[in-house]
DNA sequence: CGAACAAGGATTGTGCACAATCTACAAAAC
DNA sequence: GTTTTGTAGATTGTGCACAATCCTTGTTCG
């Protein structure tokens, strides 16, 4: 056995080593644009480079990270437009599976996301808001999971995560959450069975939680002058 | 000079080899199951099995490919429920791009579209109904295009490809094709700038789409013996 | 003093060899 | 005759070494 042997033994997988680095950029310990260098990450997780250029590229496939070719791999880092673009989606996709779910709902399904709610809350009181932003979202993936839509659940999943990175960069501090109450809301007309309710629901606080954001186009500025030279 | 130089130089990149694979699926040049094998692509563009083995990561996060630990990759063969579930994300996204896009056309984009719909009506002239899908596929991608949406584009394209597949496996032969007609029509709406009209237009269109397809349950029953004994 | 240029270091890209695993076929035991 | 087991072949999984590319820094020239 060795010392301090870094993380060895059963994490050598692909799907391992990408879940854990998704993992810490969706809890916000990687902050957008971070390098995520191939050496680093290999020794970090005592594997060959082989398997992290591969967990690396199916990251970037989800949208998660960003590769520049010779240049390497970072924390994608949204822009404003594709922020715009990902509520957007959510807004097309959201509200009816929301009904979806709601007509389709066990009772065992309205407990889980009871449970969601509370370890959210949990978190939150904890002062982890980065782990509450990352739970908040498996509520919507659990909403997703619920009416039965395997397809729509991926979709979703991948604009949950990219909705962390947003939050991440462009999330107003003040009015800390205008969350817990919808989804309190939301669970309560999944439990009726209340599909129209809750696609109306979904919708408002799609739009609440958009309006949360500072989408206005003030950094994209120094951004374009580093584009305009190259 | 080599005698039979397999494909040699320039297309030694992933996206470049990716591309090729992925045209011929959606070509319907390589069915559904069709074995992958890493050696046999190698040689026959004239490269590693690093490059390979990449691309068809990249193929399997797109839906295309599907692949098993220590058994290799196979182009995918989506089951009638993953049929039904593309359809309804379809009908979710499409209608309401469809309606942006009226919205934004510009003059070249009608354009474009009509280009379009020449290709589409050579190809089946030509007897080529493989390409005719893709060219077809292709048209409700140029109008998320249009729609200025790249992220439901991304999605639309993902979805427009594993139709592809299933239209190759489920596919009605009899009445040839409700395509071309609505195609026209919709092209009709987008160029007069009437949102609502293109919205309708392309839901009875996926409608119509689906009831071509035979997605009943009855090639699940030898799947579900295989299933239940592992 | 500023800018262009060149050398060095670091990081990624790719091919290759070996290890691990699976499939198929054949032989032996029941 | 059926089942099990063992061996051979093929295919995928992974680490490693070298090549290609890029960034940084120091130097030199205008």
């Amino acid at each position: 056995m060795s010392v301090t042997a870094p993380e060895r033994a059963h994490s050598a997988t692909i799907e391992g080593v990408a879940a854990k680095i998704e993992l810490a950029i969706l809890d916000h310990r990687l902050a957008p644009g971070t390098k995520l260098t191939e050496d680093e990450l290999a020794s970090i997780y005592g594997i060959g480079r082989t398997i992290v250029r591969a967990a690396l590229q199916s990251l970037t496939h989800k949208g998660l990270v960003e590769t520049q070719r010779n240049r390497g791999a970072f924390v994608a880092k949204p822009s404003i437009r594709e922020a715009r673009e990902v509520f957007e989606a959510r807004a097309l996709l959201e509200p009816r599976t929301a009904q979806s779910a709601a007509e389709r709902a066990r009772p065992s399904d309205v407990r889980l996301l009871h449970r969601h709610i509370k370890q959210e809350h949990a978190a939150l009181d904890a002062g982890n808001t980065g782990r509450a932003v990352y739970l908040s979202g498996e509520f919507h993936v659990a909403i997703a999971r619920i009416a039965d839509q395997t397809t729509i659940e991926h979709f979703i999943y991948q604009l949950i995560a990219r909705s962390s990175l947003i939050i991440a960069l462009y999330w107003r501090r003040r009015d800390a959450l205008c969350e817990s109450h919808a989804h309190h809301a939301l669970v309560d007309a999944i439990a009726n069975g209340d599909g129209a309710r809750a696609e109306e629901l979904m919708t408002s606080h799609l739009v609440d939680l958009r309006s949360c954001l500072d989408l206005s186009d003030s950094p994209a500025a120094p951004k374009t002058l580093r584009e305009a030279l190259a």
